[in-house]
Order: C-alpha cells, then structure tokens, then sequence
DNA sequence: CGGACAAGCTGA
DNA sequence: CAGCTTGTCCGG
C-alpha cells in the first residue's frame, strides 16, 4: 500500500499532494448480507490492516466483526464508486482472521459454489485465541524411498492422483514432498490428523496440527496439517498439496457454499504454482476429471482379501448369522466388527422364497411398495409386485435391528458383544465382538475382522453415489483389519458387479466401469448440479431458461444441472436476479 | 441479521 | 388517533 501511494505524493502541480485516505473493504460477519462495504482505515490501524484480518466495525447501527477482502484507495480500481466522505472509519483490528494468500481463494470458493464469501472466510479463520510469535522449526528427515515417494517424484509438476490404501503409504507422498518445502496435509478426519502428525514426527518431520498450532503453521515446518478447513489455512513457505482419502465424504463441506476440499485444493496449488496430490485406495471420479489418470503406487491397489457370503444360503429364514460370520466371532484373537447399517432399511423389499432382495430392473435401487406397486424411489419405475427373480408374490420387508442381532450374536458366540452407538464412549477391550452401524469403522483403529452384516441397505441405497460409497466404507474396513486381516461380506445379491470386483482385487476396473456410466448418463461430475430452494411462495414461472442449463421444480426446490459449470453459475445468478427474496444455493453439494 | 420506518389493525 | 403488530427495506 505505501508503495502504491507514494508516486501520488511526488505529482507535483496536482490538486492535492496528501494521499487519498486508505480504504479497507469489509465482509460482515453477519448472516444474511453476502455484501461487502467500505470503511476508512484511522492511520493508527493503517499498519495492521491487511486483507485477511478480523475487524470490528459499526453497521447500520450495529457493531458487528468483519473481514478485510482488499484496501486501496480512491485511486484504486473499484474503490471510486462510493464517496470516501460518507464512509465510517474502521473501530478496530480484532484478529488475525485469514491468512492474506488465501482471501483471494476464498472469494473464488464463494463464487465456484455460489455461496457467501463470510461463510468460506469463517471455515478459513482459526478459532479466536490470541495469536502467538512462533519461531520456524524444519526437522533433518530421513530420505524416503519407497513404491509411493518414487510415484510422487514421477508425477508432473502440477502433481495428479495416487491409489494408495494405508494411511502409512499416504504419509510416504507427503514425507517426499517435504523436499520441496512446506507440504499442506488435508485429512477427512481430525483424528487422522492427529495421527498423521504422530507419525510423521517420528519421521523426524515438525509438525502444525490445526487448528490448535496456527503459530507454528504462519511461522513455517515441515508440515502443516489438519482436517477439511486446513485447505484454506496460512501455511508460509508452502511447496506441496497433499489430500488424503480424496474420496472421503467428510471433505465436502455441507454448509453452503458447498465446497470440496480436493477442488480447493487443486485450485490453491495452480494459484501458488506448486504440486497437489490426491491420494486413494478408491479415487472419486471428480478428482480423476480434475487431475488426470490415477497413478498406481501399490500392485492389486494393496486391498486385503475379501469374501463375500451369499445370505440367501442362510438356514434361519431371515437371520444374518451365517457360518462364516460365526466362525470370525469365535476364531478371532483379536476384535471383530460387525456393521449393520439401520438407514433407509425399513422400506427394502426381500422375496419370502427365493429371498432375494427386489430392486429396480433400471438402476437397481431397492424398491418400495407403494399402493401396492413396488416403485423405485431413484427413477420413479413402477413394476406388479411380484419377485423380480421367481415371480412369486409373497414379499416381506428385510428387518432391521442391531439390538436384536447383538443378543442373537452373544448366544451363538458365547462372548461379550458390544453396541456401540453415538453416545457409547469408547471400544476398549480385546476379544470382543462389537455391533454398529458405518460409523464404528471411524472409531475402531484396528480389528482382526470386519463384518458387513448386510451389505444390500448400502448398495440399494436409493442414490447415485451408494456404490462409490459402499467402496469407501470397504477401504475403511481394510485399512483396519491390515493385510492379515478378514473383511466378511454378506449380501443377497453375490453376483452385484462391486462385489464381484472388490472380491476379484479388481477395483480400479469397477471405478472405470462406473465412471464411464456416470459419463453416458450425463451425472456428476460429468454435469455440475444446483440445488435451489426459492422463497416460500415463488412462482417458478419467473425462473429464466438459460442455453445449456436443465431444471426442474419440486415443492418449492430447483434442480438444476449444467454440462458447464459456467452455465450452471450464470444460471444461478440470473435466478437470484429474477427472484425477490432470499434463495439458498447448493452448487454440486455432497448429496442431492 | 436486526434496526428503522411505514402501513395496517384495534379499541375507546 | 395513540399504541401496537406486521411487513419491507437496507446497511459504507
């Protein structure tokens, strides 16, 4: 800024020969006004505010928090349009808010999702607590050289993907990136943070673990590392991107804007010029769009063996205890996990006889009965209600209830069986066996087995992704159990083509196979979608049509979907043009 | 979001 | 028509 001003004062002859007043232009931190306004900056706070800090400032007769976005003066290009005398000064600096590298990425997130800049600018500005002087600290590591450090160097300098399993091969790449210099760590959980960073210290690498370590971070290590938001954290002397388990569905943000890490990622390493790198044992399609073809770090993408158990063959009509799964329970040294999943299983459909579970002809959801017709709930197919495999009619709808299958399980096993729920603290304790839904797989570090108890709620699921989805939950199990380890499957439909796949080690050919469906019909990411909810009483006659842009509405929300992301942008905005009132917008948002 | 202000309703 | 509610507008 004092660089910018100083010719002004040197033009001698002008009218004036003092500097325009330096202009700060301020985001609310106030939900409901996606604007920004402009504020004078008092001289004693001219040294402190940078784009990026915290302000405290009065609007419309509130004194509310805000961010800097940009200064300038009435010179500046943009700054001119409002007259400096009627602007009110800022009150004060009150944080270090956003690191200023990072408040440019910041409005492109807001813009590329359609979503206010105040909420992306909070995800990026650590938990309020004064900020420390931090001294940078780089380790002497040991050199790597292992399958995933040479994949790494044999990337292109923008980096790319690599298909690696465990978490151990993950931290490979990012020991090799240290070479260049700081390395970013993106991680779906922070728990794998928080490992991450144990073992990489024990690498001989310096940790930042965010949001806690910030100071550390500004002042400069080896490596910066953190959970979703860590996409948009300062990181000085930054040289690399690492995203780990790209596919995780936690890297999405759900709040709008609707950001997905990887993406941010990929556009913050193009913006500094330095390489990102996805990592996966299951890569997303998007990421592949985004960066190129998968880069194989380990042979047979390192999954553990993998049975599948077909419950049709179960000698107690409608009961999941099959041999092999008692067999695990009873055999195991170590701890067995059996997950059963109780979402969306009440309206799933099995044939009293040949049991098999009825799904659509079409895209092989599980069907409803729905006034006596059982109907797809994904492409609204409607079919008699007869089995889909022996015709028959007697159907009976497929049983849920963990309580019941833990204290099945226990008098089978004879052991101790655990339910864990939410609100159950802790798995301690060997040789047990423990019951719970998907969400065991991320509280549970390791385990001799994992069992899916019925695997058939996942992979109906009534959405696109509940393949890609079962898959991760399967990466999750392996990571678990280790190479030694057992993954059970068991299902009603052994010959789906995942099963069949992940049991033949052949799961970068069930990915292609997806991906190119998803490619010929015209799905994400090969379209980027909108979810638009419009204000109560919006007559959806008013919404404009836009060449290349498809929507339609239902009770109140637009769907729309674009082979262009451009398009879909431009279309958004004209509705948020055309519409009176507040709309919300979800821009390719983690489920629709 | 939340304050300001205008327009609408109520009751004596 | 004061006193109150409800709705719409706007912020530097």
């Amino acid at each position: 800024m004092g660089e910018a001003l100083a010719p002004r004062r040197l033009q001698v002859g002008r009218e004036a020969l003092t500097p325009a007043p330096l202009v700060a232009r301020v985001v609310p931190d106030v939900t409901g006004i996606d604007r920004q306004f402009d504020y004078l900056v008092p001289p004693q706070l001219a040294g402190r505010a940078r784009p990026g800090a915290i302000v405290r400032i009065d609007l419309n007769g509130r004194r509310v928090d805000g961010w800097i976005v940009a200064t300038g003066n009435a010179e500046t290009a943009g700054f001119d349009e409002f007259p400096a005398e009627r602007l009110s000064p800022l009150v004060d600096i009150a944080g270090l808010g956003v690191a200023e590298d990072v408040v440019d990425l910041c409005a492109w997130v807001a813009q590329n999702w359609a979503g206010p800049l105040r909420n992306v600018l909070r995800s990026a500005s650590p938990d309020r607590k004064r900020a420390r002087a931090a001294q940078p600290r780089h380790g002497r590591p040991s050199p790597v050289d292992d399958d995933v450090s040479s994949a790494f160097r044999a990337l292109p300098s923008r980096g790319g993907v690599i298909d690696v399993p465990p978490l151990a091969s993950a931290l490979s790449a990012v020991h090799a990136a240290t070479a260049l210099g700081s390395v970013l760590v993106v991680c779906p959980t922070q728990r794998m943070a928080r490992l991450g960073a144990a073992a990489l210290r024990r690498r001989g690498l310096t940790t930042a673990e965010l949001p806690d370590q910030v100071d550390a971070a500004v002042a400069g290590v080896d490596v910066v590392i953190g959970a979703r938001s860590a996409v948009l954290a300062g990181c000085t002397g930054l040289a690399a991107i690492v995203v780990i388990d790209e596919h995780e569905e936690s890297l999405h943000e759900e709040r709008v804007p609707t950001w997905w890490a990887p993406e941010v990622a990929v556009e913050r390493g193009r913006r500094a010029g330095v390489p990102v790198v996805l990592t996966s044992p299951c890569p997303s399609a998007r990421s592949e769009m985004l960066h190129g073809p998968v880069m194989r770090a380990v042979e047979r993408g390192g999954w553990p063996a993998i049975e599948v158990t077909d419950l049709s063959q179960v000698p107690v009509r409608s009961s999941l205890l099959t041999e092999q799964l008692l067999g695990a329970v009873r055999n195991s040294e170590r701890s067995t996990l059996c997950i059963l999943n109780t979402k969306g299983s009440a309206r799933m459909l099995a044939c009293r006889s040949c049991r098999a579970l009825q799904t659509c002809p079409a895209c092989s959801a599980a069907e409803a009965l729905v006034d006596g017709a059982l109907v797809c709930p994904v492409c609204a197919n409607s079919r008699v209600p007869a089995c889909g495999g022996c015709g028959r009619t007697a159907l009976a709808t497929v049983r849920s209830g963990t309580a019941k299958l833990r204290d099945e399980l226990a008098a089978n096993s004879r052991l101790p069986v655990r339910e864990v729920t939410a609100s159950t603290v802790g798995t301690g304790g060997e040789a047990e066996v423990y019951v719970g839904t998907d969400a065991l797989l991320h509280r549970v570090s390791s385990a001799a087995t994992v069992v899916f108890l019925d695997i058939d709620r996942d992979l109906s699921a009534p959405r696109m992704s509940s393949g890609r989805e079962v898959l991760a939950s399967v990466a999750r199990a392996s990571r678990i159990v280790g190479g030694a380890g057992r993954i059970i499957i068991q299902t009603r439909q052994p010959a789906h083509p995942l099963l069949a796949a992940v049991v033949a080690g052949d799961v970068a050919g069930w990915l292609r196979a997806d991906t190119a469906t998803a490619r010929s019909l015209g799905l994400a990411p090969f379209v980027s979608v909108a979810e638009i909810t419009l204000p109560e009483g919006t007559d959806a006659a008013v919404i404009p049509n836009i060449p290349g842009v498809e929507w339609a509405e239902h009770a109140g929300v637009v769907l729309a979907r674009a082979a262009a992301h451009a398009d879909l942008l431009g279309f958004v905005e004209s509705v948020r043009a055309t519409v009176d009132g507040r709309v919300r917008v979800a821009v390719n948002p983690p489920r629709v």
